[in-house]
DNA sequence: AATTCGGACAACCGCACTCGA
DNA sequence: TTCGAGTGCGGTTGTCCGAAT
């Protein structure tokens, strides 16, 4: 089992910053036979290099639909926001962002808006820091991996895939498995064991009381003291649906995804995410609609 | 002018996940 | 069902360059 290092320890490879020659061969031959196939890109490209160096030189610079330039406030403010929500998940943010990609963001975050944050509120950033970091120089707590079990999948990592919805909260019919959920959740987030989602029936629900906004906080891996704020930041008006852009009687339109899951049957459930109403007695003041959030409607939920 | 320091960002690395044979 | 290729992702490192000394 296991699989060859790609190219990584191959000496014959070259290493280090590209050079425009490089970029012209890689983007010249992109343009012609299109984007897949890294590992033998190379070799067919007649560059030296990694197949998973050409990707990355592709995605993060080449790509013609990068914006380069500065980040404008506008996007350092939705940065900030999504990542209260979403938390290191860069790939996502960077969905939200035309035309920047995750590295960027993940840069500009570590450069810029850590040392911000930082100074405006250190406390919050202090709170975070000092939840469960295993590692060293850890800033945040680990992020579930893609499908590692019950955890987040309501958004969608890419636009152009159309893959399970990654949000999930346990439904009510599993209330004799409160604790089961939670001990698979240790478990699998302990464990980094692949378990799939269907592993997990999961359904959503009208989160009631605590432990449904647990389990919600526990899927979002978010500080609730930092979703309280990103809630309760004044464009996050759920007494105003027209200020996100939720339409819950029309809300076929959307995204291919969208589309694609209306043309298949009705929507599923499983992509509505509902937060809590009731005021739960985390000592957060966490509070708010009782509402579905279309997850393939985030998009506008997001706008300011 | 030379050296040091720190910020910015490009690139690397390892692991997880998907999918097709 | 298993296995491996292909790919995506997030953390980390390396390098460049301008400012400070």
């Amino acid at each position: 089992m296991g699989r060859k290092p790609c190219c990584a320890k191959d000496a014959s490879m070259k290493r280090g910053a590209w050079t425009p020659t490089e970029d012209k061969i890689l983007t010249e031959f992109i343009e012609i036979h299109g984007e897949g196939k890294w590992r033998s890109l190379p070799e067919r490209a007649g560059l030296k290099r990694c197949g998973k160096s050409c990707r990355l030189r592709w995605m993060n610079y080449l790509r013609p639909d990068i914006k380069r330039g500065s980040i404008t406030e506008q996007e350092e403010d939705l940065i900030t926001r999504l990542h209260k929500l979403l938390g290191n998940r860069w790939s996502l943010i960077a969905g939200r962002l035309p035309g920047r990609t995750d590295n960027e963001i993940k840069n500009y975050w570590h450069t810029k808006l850590v040392k911000k944050i930082n100074t405006q509120s250190g406390s919050k950033l202090e709170s975070l820091k000092n939840r469960n970091l295993p590692k060293k120089q850890n800033l945040y707590p680990p992020q579930p991996r893609r499908h590692g079990g019950v955890k987040t999948s309501a958004v969608q990592p890419k636009a152009t895939r159309c893959a399970k919805p990654d949000v999930m909260i346990p439904s009510p019919a599993e209330s004799e498995g409160d604790q089961k959920l939670h001990d698979q959740f240790d478990q699998s987030s302990s464990t980094s064991s692949p378990t799939t989602t269907t592993e997990i029936e999961t359904s959503p629900i009208n989160v009631e009381g605590n432990e449904r906004f647990d389990d919600f906080m526990i899927d979002f891996e978010m500080d609730p003291h930092l979703l309280s704020d990103f809630l309760n930041t004044d464009w996050f008006d759920p007494s105003n649906s027209e200020n996100y852009g939720i339409d819950y009687q029309s809300s076929s339109e959307g995204n291919a995804c969208d589309k694609e899951h209306n043309s298949a049957s009705s929507k599923s459930d499983e992509t509505f995410l509902f937060l809590s109403e009731e005021k739960p007695a985390l000592g957060s003041d966490f509070g708010y609609a009782d509402f579905p959030i279309e997850i393939d409607h985030l998009d506008n939920w997001l706008q300011v």
